[in-house]
DNA sequence: GCTCACATTGTTAGCGCTCACATCGGCGTC
DNA sequence: GACGCCGATGTGAGCGCTAACAATGTGAGC
C-alpha cells in the first residue's frame, strides 16, 4: 500500500532511477525530452519523493528545528510565524520543539530531539539568562542560531536592538517635556528586559534626568496593573515607559481607576506594538520590533553556515521603530 | 564526521545491532544485563538514533504535521502551542506548515509537503469555508484530524462548541435584564463566526427577544472600533456580544470615546479570554475555550487512527466556559 | 575515418535502521 | 535421557534515495 517509489517512476518513463533523481534535483545534464518524460511519469503516478530516504543518505533533512518556550506570548508567537514563513520560502519545513523551562537540561533535550531528526539547522529562541549556559555546551556539528539570546556569548545571534528601542521611547517622553520617566520592567532574567532597562537608563542619563527607582514586573497585564496602582499614587509620576504593551494595558487600567488621565496627567509608552495597541484607551505609543526582519536574518545566518560549513560568530541586530499614538503628551504644569 | 550508528554501539557492547534496536524500542525479550551493557555503550558514545532511517524503513516518522494559516492570532497560536505540548508528551514532534490562504490549493500543497516527510498524522486547522472542500480531496492514506473545521463534513473533527458558548454569553446578558443583545460578528466565512452567530440568535429567540441586525466585522480591534462607533450612536443599544475579545477592546474604546459608560449604560461580552481581557477597561466578561482540551482531543483522535488504521468519522466537541467580570450590568432604566 | 572531449545515462554501493526469520541454549516433561 | 518449547540473540534483506563512478552516445577537429 506504499506510494510509488523512484524506481516505479523510472520504469514508467523508461529510464533509470538515477535519471529520475537528477530530474527531481534539477541536475543540469538531462536532455529536455527525457526530463519531460520523467515529469509526465511523476505526474501520472502521483509520485512524491520520500524525504526520509533522502535525509538518510544525505545526513540532513530540509527541516529547521526551532526551540522556544512560551509560544503564546505575542513576541515569540510572531517570531515563530515569521520564521516559519521565511523558512517555507527557502524550501524548509519548521519543526517546533517547545520546552517547559529555558534551563540547560530542557534546551539540550530539545536540541537533541531535533538532532535525532537530522535537522539542517536549529534556531533557539533563548531570551533568558538560564538558557545562555546551555548554548555553549551544545554539539557543534549543526548550524545553530540564537534569537534574543545573550549578547555576551560567542554564538551566532540575532536580536532586536532593545537598547535603542528603549532609548528612543524614553527620549520621546523627555522631549515631550517630562522631567523624568519611570520604567516598568520585564522579568529580571530576560535579556529583553535588561536591554530595555539599559536603554531607558542611558536616555535619562544622557539628558541629565533623575533616574527613578525601577518598577519590576513580569510581562503580564496583571502585573502591569499592580505596578500601575503604585504609580497612580505618586503625584510626581508623569511619564511611564513599560517593557511591553500588555504591561502598559495594565498600567492604563490602574491609572484609569485612580482617575489619573492619560495622557493629560501621565504619559505612557509601551513596547511590541501588538495589533491591539492602537485600540487601547488611549491608543498606545509604542516601539515596534520587526519580527520578519529577525526571522530573515536568522535564516540567512543559518544558510550561510550551510554553505561555508564554518560556524561563524556572526551577529545581526534589528532596529525597532517608535510608533507614536495618543498616549503621550506634555506633562501637566 | 557522522555520529556513531547502531553498529558502533553494538560493537562496543559486544552484541548485534538488532539487540541494540531492541533495547532502544523497549522490546521485552532482552536480558537485563544485556540491556544495561547496551545502554552504557549508548551513553559512552553519545549515540543518537537516526529518526530518518527509522522513518525510511517503517514508512512513518514520529512527527505530526500541522497545517495552519495565521498563527499570530491568539486562538491559533494557543492551539498550536497546546498541540505541540501534547504531542511532545506522546513522543511526537510537531512540524508546522503554515499557509498563506486557506484555499484548496494551499492546503493540498501543505499536506503534500507533510506527506513527503512521511508524517505520522496531520492536523489541519481549517476554520474557514474555503478549506472545507480541500479536506475531502486529500489522500486518504494518512491519519488526519480537522480542528475548527466544517461541522457538516464527514471528516474527523474537533471543535470548540461555539454555539453553546455564544448562547451562554447572550443568555448571561439577557438574564442581567437587557431586552436584547447586539452581536458584532467575525468574518462571514469562518465557522467560528457562524457558530457564534447561531448561538446568539438561538438564545435571543429562546427568550423571545427581538433579533437586532448583525454587525459584521473581522477579528481585529480596528474593526471592533468601527462597529463600536456605530453602536455608540444608537441609544437603544444596551448590550453587545462580540465574536472575540479584540473586537470587544475596539468596541470598548469607541464607547469610551462617545462617553457611553461600560457597564452602566452598555454591557459587553467577548469571546476567547485572552490573558489581557481581565485588564481591559472595564475587565471583560468573556467565554473561554479550552485549547488544551482541543489539542488533547485532536491527538487522541489521531492516535486512535494510528492503532485502528481505520479513518473513523469521529468528532469531539469541547464546551467553553463563561468567565464573568465587570463589563456586564443591568441596563439603565 | 578516427580520436578526443563532453553531454547524457546507467550501475553499484551503501546511508542506518527494522522486520522476518534462523539459531542457540536451558528448562520442564514423560 | 531424548524431546519440544520458549526466551534471548544473531543474520540477512531491503526501505527509497544519492554519490561516485562506469558506460554509452554525439559531434568537432584533423
Amino acid at each position: 500500500m506504499r506510494g510509488p517509489a523512484m524506481t516505479d517512476v523510472a520504469r514508467l518513463a523508461g529510464v533509470s532511477h538515477q535519471t529520475v533523481s537528477r530530474v527531481l534535483n534539477g541536475h543540469p545534464n538531462v536532455r529536455e525530452q527525457t526530463r519531460l518524460r520523467v515529469q509526465a511519469a511523476i505526474a501520472e503516478l502521483g509520485y512524491r519523493p520520500n524525504r526520509a530516504a533522502r535525509a538518510l543518505v544525505t545526513g540532513r533533512s530540509q527541516v529547521i528545528g526551532v526551540v522556544a518556550q512560551n509560544t503564546t506570548l505575542y513576541g515569540p508567537a510572531s517570531l515563530l510565524a515569521a520564521l516559519e514563513q521565511t523558512a517555507a520560502e527557502e524550501g524548509f519545513a519548521v519543526s517546533v520543539g517547545s520546552v517547559r523551562d529555558l534551563d540547560q537540561v530542557s534546551i539540550s533535550e530539545a536540541v537533541e530531539r531535533h538532532l535525532a531528526h537530522r535537522v539542517a539547522g536549529i534556531v533557539v529562541i533563548a531570551p533568558v539568562e538560564s538558557a545562555g549556559e546551555a548554548l555553549e555546551h551544545l554539539p557543534k556539528d549543526v548550524p545553530l542560531v540564537t534569537v534574543d539570546g545573550d549578547p555576551g556569548r560567542p554564538v551566532p545571534l540575532v536580536t532586536v536592538d532593545q537598547v535603542a528601542g528603549a532609548r528612543e521611547a524614553t527620549r520621546h517622553l523627555l522631549e515631550a517635556g517630562h522631567r523624568t520617566v519611570w520604567h516598568v520592567s520585564g522579568p529580571a532574567d530576560w535579556f529583553d528586559s535588561a536591554g530595555r532597562i539599559e536603554g531607558w537608563r542611558e536616555a535619562l542619563q544622557a539628558a541629565g534626568a533623575e533616574v527613578p527607582p525601577l518598577v519590576p514586573a513580569d510581562w503580564s497585564a496583571a502585573s502591569g496593573y499592580r505596578c500601575g496602582q503604585m504609580l497612580a499614587r505618586m503625584p510626581e509620576v508623569t511619564a511611564v515607559f513599560t517593557a511591553n504593551d500588555h504591561l502598559a494595558l495594565g498600567v492604563l487600567r490602574a491609572l484609569h481607576e485612580y482617575g489619573r488621565k492619560v495622557p493629560d496627567e501621565i504619559s505612557v509608552v509601551g513596547f511590541d506594538d501588538v495589533p491591539e495597541a492602537a485600540y487601547f484607551i488611549p491608543p498606545l505609543t509604542t516601539v515596534r520590533p520587526d519580527f520578519a526582519a529577525v526571522a530573515r536574518a536568522s535564516l540567512d545566518l543559518l544558510l550561510a553556515q550551510f554553505e561555508s560549513g564554518a560556524v561563524g560568530e556572526l551577529r545581526q541586530t534589528i532596529a525597532p521603530t517608535l510608533i507614536t499614538r495618543q498616549s503621550v503628551a506634555a506633562p501637566p504644569r
